[in-house]
RNA sequence: GCGCCUGUAGCUCAGCGGAUAGAGCAACGGACUUCUAAUCCGUUGGUCGCAGGUUCGAUUCCUGCCAGGCGCGCCA
């Protein structure tokens, strides 16, 4: 058995069912006019067995007969396959049951769970990864927030959703790369640049007025002070006015942005590439992008405008690309943008975008379809809103007034740890409330530290077995693993490597944070319930073993989301 | 007006078209001479927003309505 044993077992049980269904089929007791697909699915209820089918369910209108009926049938053909001595499956059903309106549920024998203690410790930090994605060049790009201003919550949930799910792809055999898009050029940042410029001069004594449409934020003033520190503000200010206000912008960007590439090395998010719209416009990006689209014929003129004829792919409205003064709308260096990740050569780009970006979704899959790539190319999520609560009140963030809550101010406040778990207890397209009272909770109705304390507990026991002397090696027998406490815990640790899988495939990171939780608590029963270490020598090994195999899981779980897994607590 | 997200226990939320709809918190009641009680066990708690439709079967899919949040540009 493999170390994704859940999934070989589905697998098996699903060729057996095929298998007897053919064979009913062949024998008259079933009419079998056409195959329905054999779904194996994991029942929530223990007495309904360890996996089920409702495949007699779905037959039933093309058999003409009851469920029930027909589900002994395939029970009795299934059978008398696992009976024949020439079978050879990996599969020790112990049981079949026919239940309910017609379902059929498998009982295994507790080996398949037991035998995951050996497979868990042998794979270590494999354990959960699969091959799945086949190498794919998949690109994550997230967080993407503009170069005028520090980070802030809803970016620190986006880079929390986004480093996790490209870690999942990471473990599901994808080649990920993730990418942030530093969009420093255009207007915002020439208003970035007389922002400075005023706070430079105001720092010097001047009596200058801050632009209307600036960045009001006291962040820049920290910049002004550091350029007068650092003693090349004068120097700058001295610059004629155009060159000067591109000069300002650079460094004001430049600073911005490598604040923000060190706050999120502390959150633990590494970007492969920084992207700059400043080189995408100066290697002519847009103007190529755009004569690529003109020669597919899917751009025309009306109103001194360049239109792209997104309609054709999808969208609801077209869209202009060069307005009649002459100057690119947003939209070009963006196709332009996805252009360049597409010649980079992935073959799957995942977007992660704010709501009030929604709209984009459709033009932009428009131009991937349009410059010949497959519609489905381009996937693109929405991480939605988060509330900050304390003391059960909302804080008010108001970005007018240049007042928010930081992403800096939160990690210094909750840590990295807790704010990772926190965003990532929700599916992103859900608005999510962050409790910052609850975040800093060192006790069990906190989540995070419910499971780091499941952890940290484990680490406890092996340092104490280590004292005592017991020696753990790499095979130790299992079979005296009986109590359902033991069971319960290792079905679900069995359940890692289908639990990565599907969170992967369906862009939905938020999945491990139950998971874990799952875990830690199954794992605090087990405590609870069954003593490890004093009991008699070959339980004692086994249950090191198997809490050994717990720590492991746990721990590669904590990995994908990002968060710690203390020793100590 | 149009579009997007959300509506499930007192609160915050899970729930690949399947069986008696789950978890945490809160409330209440229990469990420490034993590996961390930062834990565990139990109890209470539900018209799955409303109404139709598809289906053998709908909290899940479709349509309409209601409620809350967000957005709409030749801005970025």
């Amino acid at each position: 058995m493999g170390s994704n044993a859940v999934g070989l077992i589905k697998e098996a049980l699903q060729h057996l069912v095929e298998e007897a269904l053919q064979r009913a089929a062949r024998s008259g007791d079933l009419v079998c006019a056409e195959f329905p697909p054999v779904e194996i699915e994991v029942p929530k209820n223990k007495a309904h067995g360890d996996f089920a089918t409702a495949v007699a369910l779905s037959m039933a209108r093309s058999e003409k007969k009851a469920p029930r009926l027909i589900a002994e049938k395939i029970i009795a053909h299934a059978l008398a396959i696992l009976s024949a001595p020439s079978t050879t499956t990996p599969l020790r059903v112990e049981r079949i049951e026919l239940a309910g309106p017609g379902f059929i549920n498998f009982f295994l024998h507790p080996a398949w769970l037991q035998d995951q203690v050996r497979v868990i410790r042998q794979a270590d930090t494999a354990f959960g990864t699969s091959d799945i994605g086949g190498g794919e060049r998949v690109q994550v790009e997230f967080v993407s927030a503009n170069p005028t201003g520090p980070l802030n919550i809803v970016n620190a949930r986006a880079a929390a959703v986004g480093d996790t799910l490209a870690r999942l792809l990471a473990a599901t055999g994808f080649a990920v790369e993730r990418e942030f898009y530093v969009n420093d050029a255009g207007n915002q940042v020439l208003k970035l640049g007389r922002s400075l410029e005023a706070r430079l001069r105001q720092a010097a004594g001047e009596d200058c007025p801050f632009p209307a449409d600036g960045y009001p934020g006291a962040y820049l003033q920290d910049v002004a002070r550091a350029l007068w520190a650092a003693g090349v503000a004068g120097e700058l200010l001295a610059l004629p006015e155009e060159e000067r206000i591109e000069a300002l912008a650079q460094v004001a960007t430049e600073r911005i942005v490598a604040e923000q590439r060190a706050l999120l090395e502390r959150y633990g998010v590494h970007f492969d590439q920084w992207y700059h719209e400043r080189r995408l416009r100066a290697e002519k990006a847009p103007e190529a992008v755009l004569a690529l689209l003109q020669e597919r014929g899917t751009t025309y003129q009306a109103e001194g405008a360049i239109w792209f004829a997104s309609t054709r792919f999808g969208d609801d409205k077209d869209r202009v690309l060069v307005k009649s003064d002459g100057s690119y709308t947003y939209l070009l260096p963006d196709i332009a943008y996805h252009y360049s990740k597409l010649q980079r050569g992935f073959t799957k780009l995942l977007d992660l975008l704010g709501p009030d970006h929604h709209g984009y979704i459709a033009r932009l899959q428009a131009a991937v379809t349009a410059l010949g790539y497959p519609p489905d190319t381009l996937e693109v999520l929405i991480v939605q809103m988060v509330r900050l609560l304390r003391g059960g009140e909302q804080v008010r963030m108001s970005k007018r007034a240049g007042e928010f809550v930081t992403m800096a101010e939160l990690l210094d406040e909750v840590g990295t740890d807790a704010a990772r778990f926190f965003f990532l207890q929700r599916a992103c397209e859900s608005h999510l409330d962050f409790d910052l009272d609850l975040a800093k909770v060192q006790g069990n109705e906190n989540p995070v530290f419910y499971v780091q304390y499941a952890h940290a507990r484990i680490a406890s026991i092996l340092r104490q077995a280590k004292e005592l002397g017991y020696n753990l090696s790499d095979d130790v027998p299992t079979a005296s693993l009986q109590h359902p406490a033991e069971l319960a815990l290792l079905r679900r640790m069995a359940d890692l490597p289908d639990e990565v899988a599907s969170a992967a495939l369906a862009r939905e990171p938020h999945r491990l944070t139950y998971y874990a939780q799952d875990l830690a608590a199954l794992f605090h029963a087990f405590y609870t319930e069954c003593r490890v270490l004093g009991e008699e020598a070959e339980l004692s090994q086994a249950r090191l073993a198997l809490t050994d195999a717990a720590r492991i899981v746990l721990r590669n779980t904590l990995t994908l989301l990002g968060v710690t897994a203390p020793e100590r607590m």
